[in-house]
RNA sequence: GGGCGGUUAGCUCAGUUGGUAGAGCGCUUCGCUUACACCGAAGAUGUCAGAGGUUCGAGUCCUCUACCGCCCACCA
């Protein structure tokens, strides 16, 4: 391992930095040193994030690869700063989309479906699938530079989970939580199985109102016409229901009707729950197919009839219409209503149809008995837990999306009609009819008669009953292991806003509820990665990125700074390739910067923190205290989650700063026949750019690992290594504007040069300054002259009521006058209009100022250093003003 | 029908205790100065969606409006 760090110390470094060769080797190393591994210290609160186990139906996304980016860097900045890390990995077997992504694979392959195959052969394969895959993203997650600990990954088909999954099953059971009810459901007639409300999506389409006239029993000619979107479902019709209010119906309330095309007679009800305005005012009820009918039909002990099989076609109930798919009985029984004269009118109308998420197909509402959670006893807690504040999230919006769904909640179908997944631990008993649960593997005996004639339910679980344990049944729960009373409960936990319900919400019931506490106190929120157009990825769009591709083409580090930079917490961003290039070339900006940095010799160098010495150079003075700056902002930009804002941070000091004018500024030192004087400075480079390699090694750690060892350093890897401390006592103020003003002058040297066009690289320049910044001038002449491009034999440095030079351009700061008397720059007309331009542009700044200050109310309330800063800037710009007027004066 | 988010330079977006608008890309003009052309220097461009309000002061707080997007919801 010291052989793989040593070999980067001594090699000569790349033109340019190679992510490939840099990303395996340092990953490899990290994993053998077992840094990703806590040592439990007992005593100390551990940093934990439980990692969402990401679903293995395939390859990971960009979308994981941002919730492994902002988990990662959490992570890493916690075990720099010395906390005890864990970041738990682990895998979701995904319930429905698991076994349909098999199902499909089988039936491409083999022709056939998982019931040719029968329940455990069907499971064998999706074994082998699961194994395959899990290994795929194992090492996708390790391509992201994941420091999280192999050593306790965990499956939600684990042993262990499945063993708290039945644990908490037989809990609930016995606690009357778990019930058993015929209740209306959402079918998916793709997948054939039971899905829950989060699982249906609402997609608006153009669809028809049919008003269909039912004759009044008995009454010639009298009608009650309905008006419907699904008149298919007629065939199930046991009622028509109008509001009790509406006066229209008064007298045919608790007549029947005759159903056409059925000819069954049916009552009329009347129910609080029809809205009189809408249609006709009267709804035809369906109790077998219809949530809203289905309540009708309960209040009013109507009887409910099944129409559809499991793929939703007609079943024998539909008497003629039997065998017919749903939507080919829809067209059939319009057409015979229209035909038999019972088809009032025919409006187009555009509404919202449910459709399944996972097999994109419109559920089917029908009546079923299955596996329910009574929720609200749970919901309450989770409920208090956030209102209290104990349970917090980023951004703090969330919180309203995640109470108030709690407050609404419904009880929870949990039963799937599936192969794969965690089969229901439930029992029923053929001797005695009751059911009875478990926490163990099997049961053998019912446990009310004893009889050993019993058989288990053949549904498996919903796969959120299973992620909703994961904060403590990765940790060994229901054990009491060492690592759930050290890591319960977590620190953070980081998703995807959109599972909020599916998966936040049920982890804190079940955590507070199991382990008597909430599983996590913070819930940090991130946002979609769209794509260049702002549209959601997917596979069928074909518009994703593939995370592996742009790593390979870009760099992990890329990828990752990109995606980390490019939002801000709870927000969509949109990836492209522009911002990824733009990555890459900040990657080879410090790669370069360290390699201009070694190749002064730097090998032999003790290690230091920067350090601010008083007799240092302006530039070393400055740099370094820009660097504790950017310490105190970055951890605290960390400490509040703003992580793109930190990393944009680091990226404009180390670009904008540390290379743009320190490494330039440091140049000449470097090349100083005095060794001291180059020692000193190569001391602040390295020194500078080794604590800024800290803060931003969360970032992008592996080019950092990497230059970290070419740089003096202490201690065997960055990835460990101490997070800086901001130390206010390192920081010169003075310094900075001292600075900010040569900076300042510099600029306005360069500026001129190049409005001017100037052909010679090296001008001449009188500045003149008040004394303070005279003195200041005469320290940096070096700095001036190289930065500027200014003869050092034709430099002038003045007193600011030194006589200026007639045939020179003017230029004036804050800090001082420069006149550059360029050859052939005498067009005295010219640079009168340049100057008439900027006191116009003065004037008017200080016009602003004035008023400002004029205000009476403004000394009076705002705070004293606004107001100085105010009066500093007034005199300032006045001062400006004239010496700008006086030029022009003096031009005449 | 409720709720939330967005609207800032041509494009993509920052801008968290309210104090005279920023970055990257793109564009223009220079430049192979012994780290980097995945580079350097200089430059241009904003009624911060609109209207009102609070305030000495509003991109930032409040109200309303418009457009875009999302979430929730049993008008068939």
């Amino acid at each position: 391992m010291t052989e793989l760090a040593d070999k980067s110390e001594k090699q000569e470094m790349d033109k340019a930095y190679n992510p490939q060769a840099s990303e395996k080797k340092w990953y490899t190393f990290w994993e053998e040193k077992k840094y990703f591994t806590p040592t439990i210290r007992p005593g100390e609160k551990p940093f934990t994030i439980i990692m969402p186990p990401p679903n293995v139906t395939g390859a990971l996304h960009v979308g994981h690869a941002l919730t492994m980016y902002v988990e990662d860097v959490m992570i890493r900045w916690h075990r720099m700063r010395g906390e005890v890390t864990l970041w738990l990995p682990g895998a979701d077997h995904a319930g429905i989309s698991g076994e349909t992504v098999v199902e499909k694979v089988i039936w491409q392959n083999e022709r056939k479906t998982k019931n040719d195959l029968g329940r455990e052969e069907f499971l064998r394969r999706v074994w082998e699938w699961m194994d395959e895959y899990r290994d795929t993203i194992s090492e996708q997650l390790k391509a992201f530079g994941a420091s999280c600990d192999w050593s306790r990954k965990a499956f939600t088909m684990d042993a262990g989970p499945q063993r708290a999954v039945r644990k908490v099953f037989k809990s609930l059971f016995d606690e009357g939580l778990i019930y058993r009810a015929e209740r209306i459901v959402n079918w998916c007639p793709g997948s054939l199985t039971v899905i829950s409300d989060l699982e249906v999506n609402m997609v608006e389409e153009d669809g028809f109102l049919w008003y269909i006239r039912y004759p009044v029993k008995g009454e010639e000619n009298r009608f009650v016409t309905v008006a419907t979107t699904r008149p298919e479902t007629m065939l199930g019709d046991t009622a028509v229901a109008v509001n009790p209010n509406d006066a229209r119906f008064k007298d045919v309330v608790g007549k029947m009707l005759i159903l056409p095309l059925v000819n069954r007679e049916i009552p009329l009800v009347a129910d609080e729950g029809v809205e009189s305005e809408f249609g006709t005012g009267a709804v035809k009820v369906t109790p077998g197919h219809d949530p809203l009918d289905f309540e009708i039909g309960q209040r009013h002990n109507l009887p409910i009839i099944n129409l559809m099989n499991p793929n939703a076609s007609i079943n024998q109930n539909g008497g003629i219409y039997a065998g017919l798919d749903r939507f080919e009985a829809r067209k059939r029984i319009v057409a015979d209503l229209e035909q038999q004269g019972f088809l009032v009118k025919t409006e187009n109308y555009r509404h919202t149809v449910p459709y399944s998420e996972r097999a994109n197909v419109p559920i089917e509402p029908l009546v079923k008995e299955q596996w329910w959670v009574k929720i609200a006893p749970l919901a309450q807690p989770a409920l208090e837990a956030a209102q209290e504040g104990r349970l917090k999230f980023v951004p703090e919006r969330f919180k309203k999306i995640y109470t108030s769904w709690l407050e609404n909640i419904h009880d929870w179908p949990i039963s799937r009609q599936l192969y794969w997944g965690h089969r229901i631990p439930a029992y029923f008993c053929n001797n005695c009819g009751k059911v009875s649960a478990t926490a163990e593997e099997t049961l053998e005996k019912c446990d009310y008669c004893a009889s050993n004639d019993i058989w288990q339910d053949p549904d498996v679980l919903d796969t959120w009953f299973s992620s909703g344990l994961w904060p403590f049944s990765t940790l060994g729960w229901p054990d009491q292991t060492e690592d759930l009373a050290y890591f319960y409960p977590g620190s953070v936990m980081e998703t995807s806003y959109d599972i909020i319900f599916f998966w936040v919400a049920r982890m804190v019931m079940f955590g507070i509820h199991f382990m008597g506490e909430i599983p996590f106190d913070t819930v940090y929120l991130h946002g979609l990665v769209r794509d260049e157009k702002g549209e959601k990825m997917s596979k069928s769009k074909g518009n994703g990125v593939d995370p592996l591709e742009a790593i390979a083409e870009f760099g992990s580090d890329a990828l990752r700074f990109t995606l980390l930079t490019s939002s801000t917490p709870g927000n969509d961003s949109k990836l492209s390739r522009t911002k990824l290039a733009d990555s890459r070339n900040f990657a080879n900006k410090i790669w370069n910067a360290t390699r201009f940095i070694t190749m002064s010799g730097t090998a032999d160098l003790a290690y230091q923190s920067p350090k601010l010495e008083a007799d240092a150079p302006l530039a070393d003075r400055w740099i370094v205290s820009r660097y504790y700056k950017l310490v105190e902002e970055v951890s605290r930009l960390q400490e509040n989650f703003q992580f793109g804002e930190a990393g944009r941070l680091i990226y404009d000091f180390l670009w904008g700063e540390f290379c743009d004018w320190y490494i330039e500024i440091s140049k000449s030192r470097l090349n100083s026949s005095d060794p001291a004087e180059k020692r000193k400075v190569q001391t602040t480079l390295t020194s500078v750019l080794e604590g800024t390699l800290r803060l931003l090694h969360p970032f992008m750690p592996f080019v950092t690992e990497e230059l970290w060892h070419y740089l003096p350093h202490e201690g065997e890897a960055l990835i460990i290594a101490p997070w800086p401390k901001a130390d206010s006592s390192q920081l010169d103020e003075a310094a900075i504007t001292q600075f900010e003003a040569l900076r300042e002058t510099i600029r306005a040297i360069r500026n001129a040069k190049a409005e001017a066009k100037v052909e010679s690289k090296k001008v001449a320049a009188i500045i003149l300054a008040n004394l303070e910044l005279k003195n200041l001038f005469e320290q940096e002449i070096d700095t001036l002259v190289r930065l500027a491009g200014i003869d050092a034999q034709k430099l002038t440095i003045g007193n600011a009521d030194d006589a200026p030079p007639a045939q020179a351009l003017a230029l004036v700061t804050d800090a001082a006058t420069i006149y550059l008397p360029l050859a052939g720059m005498v067009d005295v007309e010219a640079e009168r209009t340049r100057l008439g331009k900027e006191i116009e542009e003065t004037r008017r700044e200080l016009e602003k100022s004035e008023k400002t200050l004029a205000n009476p109310n403004f000394a009076e309330r705002a705070p004293a250093p606004v107001v100085a800063k105010e009066r500093e800037r007034l005199e300032a710009t006045q001062e400006r003003l004239a010496k700008l007027e006086q030029r022009l004066k003096d031009l005449a």
